[in-house]
DNA sequence: GTGAAAGCGCTAACAC
DNA sequence: GTGTTAGCGCTTTCAC
């Protein structure tokens, strides 16, 4: 484990200063063709890197942002995770991974070290109602893109998924294929994404003349699915089309069915949201309206870059979903459609 | 925007140079009661928190760890960087995600990202078959530990799931069960994980004297697992038993059955391998042998903490599986079993 | 127990 | 074009 040479040892190597090979480097400087060359072979025969923490020192930035998720081993978080990597990577800037687990102390935790510049910048995406705290926060630093979902009363730039149209879709989808007694289970009734998927989704059954008969809020977690599943099974046994806002809430419906033998499509159809799981390879394959999180991840990524740049407005970016049909829902005969 | 505090406005204010109040915050001092008391109070009054790039260039470390994967949306990869970011926050590491997308371009220029203290150390998992470089980037830096597939030839601490055991468990339970004609569909021949795991699997099967009559060895990819599907039925109809060696296999084989209507289970009994997709809320739910994505994570960071503190040996550790039994293998009754 | 001073490797004025 | 110089904020001898 030798000591890495150094910017001082490549300017030596090629009869330089430090702050020649520096410009050079840095690009803000056109050098005569052998200059250069020398300073090329010096780097080569050194195998010179920069190192980044005297660099980030100097400039006071460090070419990294920071990605906070409630929890990466959520398919829908691996995913933008993945995405905002990559776009992130591309940009040239490096990417430190936060996971929150959701939790409010764990954010303003990271929010700080944005703060304090462990990392230039900050995309950030959260999953439960703020109490007021974590928009205090974020409206401390600047820098900090909002993603997926909303932290009310927050100025940042914004990128979020068309709920509404989502549900819309999943509304036009049922409605197209029969169903008209309808129903929602949701996320928390606080959360944006919650309410816009419920609105867009009601709306358009409204219009449709269709009617949703419940809708369930909770967390976005596999036992509200479960429960919210029971729930709508008992009490409104006339529905037979439901719109799911989530895949973890989908999942937890998908055991209280299996359990009770309810066939999926059959005696109930379903439509989710996300699309991030494998639903492809489900026994029925699972319709979904489809975000498009690697859309999400370059806006935010863009946005965040503009930010960096100095751009003081807070834009408020809407990504298009997308239906992805399946087998989840079946067509509805006239016979049973009568309420 | 306003310049954060320096260690130095937190010395003026506590009456201190400096030097004191590093000491203090290293833990390598133990002052009087009242200048501990004045150094907190000036911390706490300026919101004072240390520049890590600073820090990390007076000390040439920096606290950080990476974590490589092929791709960070594969169940598997994010659940064990989610695993990998709760040890290291634990450890009081920070965790910068890297994703190769397995190509060894990028494998490499990480390393080097390594190689020049980017970060102290670095996790590292490949799904591919090494033609020797990255064997010699990894010999190149210490400081790295390979997890959950092997790298032929590298001296580095090393964390692996008994993949053999696991085999050995898949044919233990399809045997059980009755069946007798078995078959595997494995990733790349060339890969550890592979033929550790068809070994036990095979070795298993002809101790207990049943046999396996095929093995389709091929990319970790969906299309493999299609495929290797497509040729079992048609070449080996007499099987009624498959172990699977990933989910991402899985899926493609469970596509194929579906477009053909053989039957999850009962047609075809199906245990696969990793347990990182939402394989329970599959219809059958999948049987799987499942690794601890939890303990690959604890010892691949406590392996390259006690190289960063210094442990010059290469332990590789092993850690087991468990056999998770849900419904895709039926019971062979005693006429069909007559192969 | 505490301070002064040097230095980590780089960048950015400011000179020439 | 290129060099000199002065930091960036922290840790770490070496003194006292």
């Amino acid at each position: 484990m030798v000591k890495p040479p150094s910017l001082q040892d490549v300017a030596t190597a090629a009869g330089l200063s430090p702050a020649t090979v520096s410009r050079y480097l840095n690009g803000s400087l056109s050098l005569p063709p052998d200059t250069a060359a020398r300073i090329d072979a010096a780097i080569e025969a050194l195998k010179y890197q920069p190192n980044p923490y005297a660099r980030s020192l100097s400039r006071g930035r460090s070419d990294t942002i920071g990605l906070l998720v409630p929890e990466i081993d959520n398919p829908f978080f691996a995913r933008l995770a993945a995405a905002v990597e990559r776009e992130a990577d591309a940009a040239g800037l490096a990417l430190m991974l936060y996971s929150s687990l959701n939790r409010k102390d764990r954010e303003l935790h990271y929010l700080e070290r944005l703060r304090r510049n462990f990392v230039d910048g900050l995309i950030f995406a959260t999953n439960h109602v703020d109490d007021g705290d974590l928009a205090a926060a974020i409206a401390q630093s600047s820098n900090v893109v909002v993603v997926d979902e909303d932290v009310a009363g927050v100025a940042a730039p914004k990128v979020f998924s068309d709920n509404v149209a989502g549900g819309r879709l999943a509304a036009e989808h049922m409605i197209a294929l029969g169903h008209r007694r309808l129903a929602f289970i949701g996320g928390p009734e606080g959360l944006m994404s919650s309410q816009e998927r419920f609105s867009g989704f009601r709306d358009e059954a409204k219009r449709a003349g269709a009617g949703v008969e419940a809708a369930f809020f909770g967390p976005y977690t596999l036992d509200h699915g479960r429960e919210a599943l029971c729930r709508l099974l008992k009490e409104h046994p006339e529905v037979t089309g439901a719109f799911i806002a989530s895949d973890e809430l989908l999942f937890g419906a998908l055991e209280t069915m299996r359990n009770r033998s309810v066939s999926v499509g059959r005696d109930l159809g379903l439509v989710t949201f996300d699309d991030a799981g494998p639903l492809a390879f489900f026994d029925p394959p699972i319709t979904a309206i489809r975000q498009d999180v690697g859309g999400l991840a370059r806006e935010a990524v863009r946005a965040l870059r503009e930010r960096l740049g100095g751009t003081p407005d807070n834009p408020v970016c809407r990504l298009p979903v997308e239906l992805v049909v399946r087998k989840s829902v079946h067509a509805l005969n006239a016979a049973s459609s009568t309420g």
